[in-house]
DNA sequence: ATAGGGTTAG
């Protein structure tokens, strides 16, 4: 007869704590369950309470109870807990090797696992169970040599015919970049399952070769899967939509997945599946149909933080930064669900287009809250938006401060921050900061420190910018950098030598090119060059309505209303029509909106006297700062 | 009774 005993546990979640006392004999298949229980609910005080069970009850040496124990401990993020548990064994068998091996796994403590598996092979035979972890293993380290020598092992003891090890070869394969040994495997492999083909299809997916033929071979497999009589399932749809791009593209199976998935009834709408849904919210995003990808999230009956942030990504990407920050208002007060880092840097970008600094503070205030940032990601996310949000001293608060690690992005990020200020001289200095500190510019970080220099006057230190993109870095410029280099001459009233940089320059000049010369012609009073980049954009992109506007207002300052007719009349054949560009300003919660010469605004004169005021102080300040000749 | 592979958002 075994006693009846009390026991309490306490149940520890993010969310809440809560304890109970329940009566039960402590038999060993009690407590495996409970065990059972602690892995599913990640709960480590009761794991701890159970250890002390199985203590209590003289089961320290049943392999067991202890395997699953050190699985237990694994899976709460106490990989040393197991270790201890472990050692405390006489005779370990291969199950409990196993479940240690792989608890470094779940802790992704990859160099652990594998040296334990070689500790391991100096008294026991792995079996299926640890060289299916172990070649997993190998794969997530990309260490092909390890993966080679397990493959090996494993055709020598013959566990290659068992489907989860000749799968996780397969995996560690892909991982590794060796796609045809991937292949070999799988052809040769005597049975197969859905995981099987998973495998496949997830690394070639991932192999990130967008090109159209290996996205044929990937779709032709799906069939080919089909046709041996393999059903996809949640797996294989959500590797596949990864890589359609949306119906504005040339692969657009996006759709016919969707399809798929309804008409076989892999549900992602009853909640069974969230990652599906929130690869296909990402799917119709990136193709430009963000209302297809509401249309998913609204019929979605779970959400998870995946789910949310997709969403909220799919209107930043969209052009929708309103609605992105509606949803993260909403996935708190509704699904009660916490934004995470990935939530907070998809989300940013929305304050920086809206130049909503309150919103943007709040964030930052929930992030110092949540303690994420140490994150270099959102620290960059940050400091981005601050600047964007006319906060400077805000964003340098950021890129000063030390409790994360900087990188490329963070100088780069910076640096186009006091290019927007109009602080060229501090860009150009934290751009060989940079340098100094040994970080690597791209085409990014050159545009930012270049538009900086053109705006604040700095040709010399932009045009020996410039030579060493090409000579010490050997790359060839992108146009948006030939672009600054135009403006850059042109701002500074150089035009001829800007028309003969981009007669000259490495690439084919385009409209944004164009389009700075043009800007500078006007500035300088200089007909030739302006008529010339008219020409130019109207040839390059006879469909942008903005070329006809500003070339009907050139002339219209002249007078020549015959020219500013003749422009309207060609607009008006090819159907085109510009949107007037406007400004905002949000006050106490309420968003005032401008367009040119607007005087709809209730307190219209009073802002053009204001304005007038503004001008006059300008004009008064730059004569003095002799920048007016 | 104990241990395993294939998938997510910037």
């Amino acid at each position: 007869m075994v006693p009846l005993r009390t026991f309490t546990f306490t149940l520890t979640t993010s969310r809440f704590h809560s304890s109970a006392t329940v009566s039960f004999p402590h038999t060993p298949l009690i407590l495996l369950d409970l065990l059972q229980l602690c892995i599913h609910l990640r709960a480590y005080k009761l794991t701890q309470q159970s250890h002390t069970q199985i203590l209590a009850n003289g089961f320290a040496q049943n392999t067991f109870l202890t395997t699953r124990l050190v699985s237990a401990y694994a899976t709460c993020g106490e990989s040393t807990m197991s270790r201890l548990v472990f050692d405390s064994i006489e005779t370990k068998n291969v199950y409990l090797w196993n479940s240690l091996i792989n608890g470094y796994v779940k802790n992704h403590d990859f160099r652990q696992s594998l040296a334990l598996f070689r500790e391991m092979g100096l008294t026991l035979l792995p079996d299926d169970y640890t060289l299916a972890t172990i070649s997993k293993v190998s794969g997530e380290l990309e260490d092909m040599v390890s993966g080679r020598l397990i493959h090996g092992k494993s055709i020598r003891i013959g566990f290659v015919s068992d489907v989860v090890v000749a799968n996780s070869v397969i995996s560690m394969y892909c991982r590794c970049g060796e796609f045809g040994d991937a292949m070999k495997v799988f052809d040769e492999m005597p049975q197969r399952n859905v995981g099987s083909f998973n495998v496949i299809i997830s690394g070639c997916a991932a192999l990130g070769n967008c090109s159209s033929t290996s996205r044929d071979d990937l779709w032709n497999f799906f069939a080919r899967m089909r046709s041996e009589g393999f059903k996809a399932d949640a797996f294989t749809v959500a590797s596949l939509l990864p890589v359609c791009c949306g119906e504005t593209r040339k692969w657009d199976y996006g759709r016919e997945l969707h399809c798929y998935l309804v008409k076989n009834g892999l549900d992602f709408k009853m909640g069974s599946d969230v990652h599906v849904g929130s690869s296909l919210i990402d799917m119709y995003s990136r193709g430009k149909k963000v209302v297809l990808g509401r249309r998913v999230f609204d019929q979605m009956k779970n959400r998870n933080v995946y789910v949310w942030t997709a969403m909220i990504n799919g209107y930043v990407q969209n052009g929708a930064p309103e609605d992105a920050l509606v949803l993260l208002h909403e996935m708190q007060m509704k699904d009660e669900i916490r934004p995470n880092k990935v939530s907070l840097v998809s989300v940013l970008p929305a304050c920086g287009l809206l130049a909503g600094l309150t919103g943007g503070k709040q964030i930052h205030g929930f992030s110092i809250r949540m303690e994420l940032n140490d994150d270099s990601s959102l620290c960059n996310a940050l400091i981005d938006m601050y600047s964007k949000c006319g906060g400077l001293v805000y964003a340098r608060r950021i890129f000063n401060g030390g409790s994360y690690l900087k990188d490329a992005i963070t100088w780069s990020t910076m640096i186009s921050a006091y290019g927007l200020h109009g602080r060229g001289e501090e860009a150009v200095d934290t751009y060989y900061k940079m340098l100094q500190q040994g970080f690597k510019p791209d085409m990014i970080t050159w545009v930012g420190v270049l538009s900086a220099c053109s705006k604040s006057g700095l040709v010399d230190e932009g045009i020996s910018i410039y030579r060493s993109v090409m000579t010490k870095y050997e790359m060839k410029p992108t146009v948006e950098i030939c672009a600054c280099v135009a403006d850059m001459l042109g701002r500074s009233g150089q035009l001829n030598q800007a028309l003969e940089f981009i007669e000259e320059m490495p690439i084919d000049p385009g409209p944004s090119v164009w389009g700075s010369l043009l800007t500078a012609s006007v500035m300088h009073g200089n007909s030739r060059t302006r008529d010339l980049a008219y020409k130019r954009l109207l040839e390059l992109e006879p469909e942008n309505p903005s070329n006809y506007i500003s070339l009907s207002n050139t002339y219209a300052s002249y007078r020549r209303w015959d020219v500013v007719s003749e422009v309207r009349t060609m607009m008006k054949e090819r159907g085109l029509r510009k949107v007037p560009g406007c400004s905002w300003i949000t006050i106490s919660g309420k968003t005032h909106s401008f367009s040119v010469a607007d005087k709809a605004h209730p307190s219209s004169s009073l802002i053009y006297e204001m304005l007038d005021d503004l001008v006059s102080t300008m004009a008064d300040g730059c004569a003095d700062m002799d920048i007016l000749t």
